[in-house]
DNA sequence: TATATTTGCTTAATCGATTAAGCAAATATA
DNA sequence: TATATTTGCTTAATCGATTAAGCAAATATA
């Protein structure tokens, strides 16, 4: 009974006008008057006149929704730039799409698909960790709509990207390590061909090299940063005839996973090795010890990304060009480094 | 340039036929020919035509869009639930577009608004913390779109649900805790408005009863089930005159800033208090003693929630109605309970 | 061979909302 | 009073894809 929806139409043959005055009239056309606007507007409340989206997306070009790729949402720092974008294009009348590629290529691949298909008017996206094939993301491009990156960009699309200084987080870092007195840090990186990993790879050389600090090739390994790997790769680090007296880790779950095996070998932390976290994921306070790690501005991150989406929308010929907006991070000092 | 996106009249003009014939053409409709059906895919594929969604959207008069509302994504339960969800969803054709309430009831409301005016062709829910009005729901089963509800849900709107069995999970853990010698047992329940938290909280009581033991008034607490709170909780039931050996949480947040809270204050888990949570989070494996918890399917109930979906959609008169699918929780004994 | 059926398309309407163009009545200006 | 402008609407086209209805040619059947 209750099946067909009220459209424009069934709110002017109630009035006896046409279905284009009362669509100006709901928008405050100043050419309608203010008798007609009251009349429609009342009608429509009696009638619980919904705007059919599909219609107007499809009359006017745009369907006022913005698609989101993540890796995962199930992650703290993904859940919460999310959060922010959301609240900001919220308020601008854009409602959001999220999907997840799982850190799978070929799940991004079809995310793209499906969000242009659904005809989103951008799309926001942190790339998968397995993703070098750029040509989807050209795509995009191609598209027209505006593409915004955060956190794992790739200059080489030359487009819009918001993240923190990884390189100079590393700094940071090995800065703090080497004043509580360590001498031997290794780092536990993620894969160089993403560039946040490369840069923090970077970061960690280069501040090793500064401080004259022993930079050993068995002290810098490369990891998909699971807890998983987290925990084979501290394994591995034990096992060196020279061990490290500190662990740079390029992400919490992996530097969680190196935690559980120090603690299961009793080697005491702090004490005999310092370990540090990257991301500032919520567990990082609440395992002990606590981890010392790096806030990323996840707040900060996504509001920046929605209004920098929204200026290329309103922009008038815009052309899509790298303009990297790079935030300072933030060492968060914790137990498991100091000493 | 790229400007103008390909469509079905572009691929029409070019082989001089119809629009019409080019839709039942890329439809594989048995009216037209196989020789016609090859060009036209030709065509489409050389001008890389990509169908409006929008279009045929508002033609067929559904989106294949169905709308998700969680609490949080930023939980693991949640976020398993809608990748399975999704998996099953994406294989029969619909995309799904994730919200959430972050507890909220208004935010839930203007989720649920969203989706609405989004066209989705139904409505996938686990409702706030809040939420204790139901007129926003009952607006989605007016617009006559299957709603189907999880995890936490309500009889009275009389739809789909998918959950576990919350009393009997009660059940299984008092009887383990008292397996293990445990006689004082407290339990730090959700609010009761909430059906799930109200029937673990009546299991609690019942299994209390079952096996002779104390049921004790300040035994039983009410939280919001938040880290914090759980913290909060766990140090009152610290100073009662007469201790708790076995404490049951009925969420791994709350559980964990209990634990937090019994290894501050130096007390042995699980010799002097056991620790039970509940919902499997993936940090209970990684806090040491790790926590006994009970793992709620969630790979289940998001693929059972989509299939029920899927359902509605082809039944012809459908008429929302109570329909229970109650999972059987699983219990996973870890350190914290395991003396 | 004459009629019936099938094949392969076209024509035209439709899903609702929006907007350019236009028209008549009301009002302002010279 | 005659013309110009403004007000308040209507008409008709449009965004693309889809589909019911229909038509001519090809093929099948009597």
């Amino acid at each position: 009974m209750n099946k067909k929806r009220t459209t424009l139409k069934d709110i002017a043959n109630v009035l006896n006008i046409s279905p284009a005055a009362v669509s100006k009239a709901m928008h405050d056309d100043s050419r309608i008057s203010e008798k007609t606007k009251k009349a429609v507007k009342r009608v429509a409340k009696e009638l619980d006149y919904q705007p059919n989206h599909l219609a107007s997306a499809l009359r006017k070009g745009k369907s006022n929704l913005v698609g989101v790729i993540v890796p995962r949402t199930n992650s703290n720092f993904f859940s919460s730039v999310i959060e922010h974008m959301e609240a900001v294009l919220n308020k601008a009348g854009y409602n959001i799409i999220i999907t997840q590629s799982n850190e799978s290529f070929e799940k991004e691949c079809k995310n793209i698909d499906t969000l242009l298909f659904t005809q989103v008017d951008g799309i926001i996206a942190s790339m998968a960790n397995e993703t070098v094939d750029l040509s989807y993301y050209e795509k995009i491009k191609s598209n027209g709509i505006p593409l915004i990156l955060f956190d794992r960009g790739e200059n080489d699309l030359n487009v819009d990207y918001i993240g923190i200084d990884d390189y100079n987080s590393s700094h940071m870092i090995i800065e703090h390590l080497k004043s509580k007195g360590c001498k031997r840090i290794a780092h536990i990186g993620g894969y160089r061909r993403t560039r946040i990993f490369n840069n923090r790879i970077r970061g960690y050389i280069d501040a090793i090299k500064k401080h004259h600090l022993p930079h050993d090739e068995e002290l810098l390994i490369e990891s998909d940063l699971t807890l998983e790997d987290g925990r084979h790769q501290m394994k591995k680090l034990l096992k060196l005839k020279k061990r490290p007296d500190a662990i740079y880790v390029a992400s919490d779950y992996a530097a969680l996973g190196a935690l559980q095996v120090l603690k299961e070998q009793n080697i005491n932390v702090p004490e005999e090795i310092c370990l540090v976290g990257f991301g500032n994921e919520p567990f990082t306070s609440l395992v002990s010890p606590t981890i010392t790690t790096v806030d990323q501005h996840s707040r900060q991150i996504g509001k920046i990304a929605a209004e920098t989406f929204l200026k290329r929308i309103t922009e008038d010929n815009w052309k899509p060009t790298l303009n990297k907006n790079i935030l300072k991070s933030e060492l968060i000092i914790r137990g498991s480094s100091n000493k």
